[in-house]
DNA sequence: ATATTATTGCGATTATATCGCATTAATAAA
DNA sequence: TTTATTAATGCGATATAATCGCAATAATAT
């Protein structure tokens, strides 16, 4: 199974890329208009998060959020952080702290998904 | 406005309070069958999580997911708590760690929500 | 230039959750 | 207890996020 690049590929790394924020589908299709169906975005985001060159995170809005790998690399494929939503403008930013999971006895942790919710400092 | 007391409503709230887990709707449902009307239910815990008498956690998986307020009395309802969900059986409990929200200045935090999801004990 | 097939676009579909509105039933008042 | 008021419910329609099937398209190997 060999891998092609497309033009909607490109387009759409591009645009995980040049964001600093964790984008959802929503922001993607607005940015680039009707030029990408709907399902091929999804279905792009979800190849790259097997790929491991996205990140996929649930916002306590239940939408999807995806951002550009930056820091892991290889095998440190973790990005044990809590991101901050705005209720307000709606972006979705990742915020510098890591959580150090400790989790009881016999669970055996796969991802992490932490949000904050609240208002940004240009909303607050 | 005068709130009623109704059969749907301390046979949703007796779900949720015998329940160690945090349980969605689905749950709910097929605990309660055919008996409550499925847009009863969202709308019951959706007044329960306005009352300060449930809280909702929203799963990495997208879905809401409803828990009975146990500590938090009055003022201080707060549950900066990781929630763990087993990839494979499903369920959902609340982890006793309680996070501290560390944010950068300027930034007025709201709620908090976080999961961590893989295999618990039982299903490891 | 051609063949192969990964990828796309489109429409239909699934899943979660909410809404409008007529009906029901919990509580207050008579 | 009976009646009136209206909160709450049930039902069907609707909204929104995301996925799926399948024929058409286009990226790459030959």
């Amino acid at each position: 199974m060999h891998v092609r690049n497309t033009k909607s590929k490109s387009l759409i790394l591009e645009t995980l890329k040049n964001s600093k924020q964790a984008v959802s589908h929503e922001k993607i299709q607005a940015e680039l208009g009707e030029s990408v169906d709907r399902a091929t975005i999804y279905r792009v985001l979800n190849r790259f998060c097997e790929e491991g060159i996205a990140h996929r995170i649930t916002g306590d809005d239940g939408k999807q959020y995806f951002a550009a790998c930056l820091k892991c690399q290889g095998k440190e494929h973790r990005h044990n952080h809590l991101h901050f939503r705005c209720l307000n403008c709606g972006k979705v930013e990742c915020l510098p702290n890591e959580i150090e999971l400790k989790l009881p006895a016999g669970y055996r942790p796969a991802n992490f998904n932490g949000f904050i919710s609240g208002h940004c400092p240009a909303c607050a």
